[in-house]
DNA sequence: TATGTTTGTCAACAGCCGTTGACTTCAAAA
DNA sequence: TTTTGAAGTCAACGGCTGTTGACAAACATA
């Protein structure tokens, strides 16, 4: 809390006035982040390259906090308060609307495929910072990922 | 350090006195998790399905600890100071044996792929205790999770 | 001008944290 | 039997944590 409110040039004691408690301030900026539904407004048949770039080559400052949601609430599934939390926020902005989005019967496994990768990519160039490649591999990289989201919601993994 | 202590039945200080600092005991648990070696023993052209099998259909209670020193690790990169322990311990005991077994020049990129996933898919079912998926999804999940995982060490994603 | 509300600071609280040093118990070696 | 060293407990420390209540300044409204 002294943390946050020194970053924002303020007392410690404001952002609980603010927020209510940690965990209230917790929960609102999990909703406050990005969610999903940017992911769907281009054309089915692009989603993997757009995933891909976006996750490959959007430097982490640039991000819109998109990815930046998920990366929080990853983190933090150690805490036992934190997890119910994070449970019910991604399922919400994150599977529920793309399960939808998808359609056909198996929609919960391939959204499952899409989200765990994504989750994983995205953690991966979080803990290294950045993904420490080439520039020819990094190109490699994110071909590669455009082909396998769009394999998964594809349905032919 | 007082829960540890309370779960060996021990006090806290003695915790203290056998591992040094809370940072050395951390450590020290993150080098007595399996590491990724026990992965590259058998064919590899069953890579893939031994692999998505582990994923999906190991209990985690049953779970030799295999996958559980990657989660630690991949909840705490929140914390500065544990990320380079982190950062080299991933490295030493994931990446480097892997790009080694995998070979050839794009070796980087496809265990890049594989340990991504593989985190994602992790963090993924211990997010939500399991997969929460019927038995027919489960069984889908885990037959394109080998297509996926045997395609990346493949390199025709 | 008087009044009430927002915006903010400050000090203090109770409680938890990792760590330490003094102390006890106990078994093995001399 | 005495001695030594390990195994373990206990209380206490300084520091950090989230939160609260009292108070001050600025500002809008009557």
């Amino acid at each position: 809390m002294r943390d946050i409110g020194r970053a924002a040039g303020v007392d410690a004691a404001l952002v609980s006035r603010y927020f209510g408690s940690k965990e209230d301030l917790f929960a609102e900026v999990l909703n406050s982040c990005g969610s999903a539904k940017d992911w769907f407004e281009g054309d089915r048949a692009d989603f993997g390259r757009e995933l891909a770039y976006e996750l490959v080559y959007d430097p982490p400052e640039m991000d819109e906090c998109k990815l930046d949601g998920l990366l929080i609430m990853l983190r933090s599934t150690g805490s036992p308060k934190a997890a119910e939390i994070i449970r019910r926020s991604t399922y919400e902005r994150f599977y529920a609307p793309f399960i939808k989005w998808l359609g056909g019967d198996d929609a919960e496994v391939r959204s499952r495929m899409v989200l765990g990768v994504l989750m994983g990519m995205a953690l991966s160039r979080d803990m290294s910072g950045g993904y420490g490649l080439s520039e020819e591999d990094t190109a490699r990289l994110c071909e590669r990922l455009a082909v396998l989201f769009q394999n998964c919601i594809d349905g032919d993994c």
